[in-house]
DNA sequence: CTCTTTTTGGAACGAACTGTCAATTTCGCT
DNA sequence: AGCGAAATTGACAGTTCGTTCCAAAAAGAG
């Protein structure tokens, strides 16, 4: 017995989601954000609440939508190859001109947000904690398999790729030099060899 | 023939480096600035300009006084020790709670600033080539002195010990995990040998 | 001491900010 | 058909934003 929403929340959240992705959650203004959903301001703050919490439901949506590490990492078979692919997926990302400049919602509100919301701070390190979780199991895996030298520590090598990967991001926003983040994620991927 | 200012420039511009830092770009109005830097509006106006102009002021303060790359990587002896200390720093200053949360200044204007400013960008890019081009001069001369393998690529190495300090200091900002970091350094410097 | 130049604190500017509210519209249901 | 509940609409507060302006005060040069 109540009116039906004029819009889909789904489609609106995405728009929020891309529009702090591309801005910054500082720099993107509610004005912004009802001019880019196309919906009414009142519709908004109903929907989503204020700015902040609209912002964390955007955040969850980004990582919904994201890179598919369980799904990449935890196919059967050999495990370097697919960790190459998601090596050179972020590779990509990172140096193509139309996504570079983004980068990624993660490490943007690792940067930007976090140290100034405990709140956020946790989301961030959970997603931290689930990257180096992944990738620790799918090296662990390799390890067993002879794809990776009983030498190596499969923890500690999915530590530095977690921060390889966030470094390729950070370099990529302000840089057009493919060759530098090339060059970088060969060299992460030949410490598993 | 003039009046002298009251207060020390360097001093203020110090202080609003330090703001920018903690705070970021757009979280830091022109109204906290001059709050903590004790100044009145129109003095900060006269002498730095807007808030743009203070901002790029700041940056190139926080690279003067920032990790001294050549003084730590040039002097004479083994190559190595030094590069281990400058990681072992990067590493104190991602994890120490103290520091960790402001992260680096360069690494919040890639994010925050640079994408949405050229200027800013090119800034950011030409201290990546900086610190690329001491890495891999270091380097060089430490395949030169047998310190490092005849068949490493020292500026491969550069850029991949570039991303991993960018990366450790964005982790370091939403993470208090030590050890995180700890193992993503102890596993970069490995790859030297 | 006087003149000139600069600094200074604070008021004032228009614009933009987040968030709210009453009025209106549209649906489901009796 | 008409009633109640939810959603839209547009305007509206109350701040805060970056920036400018101005009168008063201060300090060196003559």
């Amino acid at each position: 017995m109540a009116r039906t929403k004029e819009f889909d929340p789904d489609a609106a959240l995405q728009k929020a989601m891309e529009l702090f992705w591309e801005r910054g959650y500082e720099a993107t203004s509610m004005s912004d954000l009802v001019e880019h959903l196309g919906i009414g301001r009142a519709s908004l703050y109903a929907t989503f609440g204020g700015k902040r919490e609209l912002y964390l439901k955007a955040y969850e949506r980004y990582l919904e939508n994201g890179v598919d590490f369980v799904g990449l990492l935890s196919q059967p078979g050999p495990v370097l190859p697919a960790i190459r692919r998601l090596v050179e997926l972020y590779l990509e990302e990172s140096t193509d001109p139309a996504t570079a400049p983004r980068g990624c919602l993660v490490v943007n509100t690792a940067v930007e947000v976090a140290p100034h919301d405990p709140v956020v701070a946790r989301r961030v390190e959970q997603n931290w904690d689930f990257v180096e979780t992944a990738l620790t199991s799918a090296l662990t895996r390799a390890k067993a398999q002879g794809e990776l030298p009983a030498g190596k520590d499969p923890r500690a090598l999915a530590r530095l790729l977690l921060t390889v990967l966030q470094g390729m991001r950070v370099i990529g926003k302000s840089s057009d030099n493919p060759a530098r983040l090339r060059d970088a994620a060969e060299q992460a991927l030949r410490v598993l060899e």
